[in-house]
DNA sequence: CTGAAAGCGCTAACAC
DNA sequence: GTGTTAGCGCTTTCAG
């Protein structure tokens, strides 16, 4: 239960004084110093079991070696993954992560942002969800490195890396199309989060691009991305346009939701619906039949965001790219059948 | 960009010591100020939009206002839930929490002690799964508070909270007697997780109570918490002892992947045996035939135990008690059916 | 009731 | 090469 040892303890046990016990563990300024005293100081510090104090360390250099990671909800499994990713570059440069739940909601999304700036922070990974957060922003306005992820915020200059959603929403829409599907219907994602919107401009795009017009498209959206809502979409498109043969879900939880939905209903996935999702959450191989859907690396989001911030926190902000995009890539199980074309 | 206000730019803008400054901020001792200086202050501070730099406030306190949290690693679907119940109670405290993932790597995990040392957390909870790890109990010795999650240290006096893992493994073998099951194998996790072995001994306790002499009980183990751990054990159970009506498998996870290897080799779940789990984790409701297992309330463990360190921390060791048991209960979906007992 | 001064443990400019 | 000194921002005696 006794004390810590400190600098001071080595010093007086060593015979010299405190900064030269401090440069002697520095590897950095080491080499100004007597070999010879440099032992007898590692020595000591070893046999006292001295352990730097990185609260002192981080008053005096103002740089406390942790990072403020923000993220809506650590219990939603996409989120774990990015999470080790950050720490897979932090951890090994000697940065902790503070990592905090927002649940989406932007007061609690404030008072966070204050509490992490309280412990003086060295930046902010802000895996948001919300498009638009004045907190953020004001922050990142204040000098503080921030990085977004699965997000751009518009206001602001904020590097951000993202999934190229509009690629995935085009694969998924190529391979419905080539397996025959002419009714397409989007289960979309709440407009005010970025994937949802950004998801659902997709799909309209691609859709135009096969030459659907806008007005046939048929599009429900969901007010959160949760299983509940995917039913209650997959219901509504179901009696809005009877002859669906696809429904094109903005995430897996929607697309999960929804075949259960056909499935209690008379329209088994894929006999006579076909689903797809987005995401490519863990587990989706164990339920049946199967969600085809777009493949994200969620931990190479995270590592690529953790370098952006360390970057940043360097110093070198010029070298920072403004728009990282990351691959997203086609995952096809069981959920989408062959139909026969009308020709 | 320009540095956050401090104290003694408040004193300044106030014209009063710094003293007086941090005082008035106090809502401790503002008490013993005059009324009209306090407002003075704090509309300066609010005007400057101070906000008390922590870390000063740790190193001269000697209190990080910080916890770590060890697991094994947050991906496991487990976790999550745990870290937000210690979040529940740690975060309206005031107290931050470094998570790390240990990987079940004890050299990894002595360091990340040391690295949480380094930053004078206020205490440590420990969610371990290793049987033994001496670091914790050497920094628990040290003064630290700590206190372990799902897991007994034998050696020392730390206080733990577990799951009534015996509870657990009897409910689910009186479900399956119930059922009139009597040729039940169980596949086992690894013995030198806690949990494992805790579920191992109820086992071949509970089949004692039912007159299963121990050299008749088919047990295999597994060498980890994992799916193909699951299918091998399972194959084993198999062809050791094919006449075996049903497994109590030691988690959910090892019952998924016996519940595949079953499938796919003659012996579907329910119909031509029954599998059961440990945990209930998210969306076993999803995956057929809908795994009967027992339920543990991660949440309520974490707060459970967030709130015995904030005990600990605050130095009424005296109340806190040693042994926490939660209570589980069973989940009952499809992966039992019930069969002719022989009579 | 408020000010002065010390100090938490560490680093860094400046001496010698 | 090493010691001296100052100070990061805050709290807390101790005076007055």
């Amino acid at each position: 239960m006794s004390r810590r040892p400190t600098l001071k303890d080595i010093a007086r046990e060593t015979g010299v004084h405190v900064s030269t016990v401090s440069r002697a563990l520095d590897p950095q300024k080491r080499s100004s110093l007597t070999e010879e005293i440099v032992v007898k100081i590692r020595q000591a510090a070893d046999r006292l079991g001295y352990r730097p104090n990185r609260i002192a360390f981080s008053l005096r250099k103002q740089k406390s070696m942790t990072v403020g990671v923000m993220i809506p909800d650590i219990t939603n499994m996409i989120f774990p993954p990015i999470v080790r990713g950050i720490e897979s570059v932090m951890e090994p440069l000697g940065y902790a992560s503070i990592i905090v739940n927002t649940d989406g909601d932007s007061d609690r999304e404030r008072r966070l942002t204050e509490t992490l700036q309280e412990r003086g922070v060295d930046g902010i990974i802000h895996t948001a969800v919300l498009r638009s957060d004045p907190n953020i922003v004001e922050a990142a306005r204040q000098g503080l490195p921030v990085v977004t992820l699965n997000r751009k915020v518009e206001e602001a200059e904020i590097p951000y890396v993202i999934n190229d959603e509009e690629a995935g929403i085009r694969m998924i829409f190529d391979h419905l199309h080539d397996h025959g599907h002419r009714r397409i219907a989007h289960l979309a994602g709440p407009r005010d989060l970025s994937t949802g919107l950004l998801r659902r401009e997709a799909f309209c795009s691609v859709a135009r691009d096969y030459g659907l017009s806008a007005d046939a498209l048929v599009i429900e959206e969901a007010s959160r991305f949760e299983e509940e809502e995917g039913r209650r979409c997959a219901k509504e498109i179901l009696s809005r346009s009877p002859e669906t043969t696809a429904i094109l879900c903005a995430n897996d939880r929607l697309a999960l939701g929804a075949m259960d939905y056909c499935a209690r209903n008379g329209h088994p996935c894929p006999d006579k619906i076909s689903i797809t999702g987005f995401n490519d959450m863990p587990f989706l191989d164990l339920i049946p039949p199967g969600l085809t859907t777009v493949r994200i690396e969620q931990f190479d989001a995270g590592a690529t965001a953790a370098r952006l911030l360390v970057q940043m926190i360097d110093g070198c902000d010029g070298k920072v790219p403004r728009e990282t995009v990351l691959p997203v890539s086609l995952k096809c199980r069981n959920s989408v059948l062959r139909i026969e074309t009308d020709h």
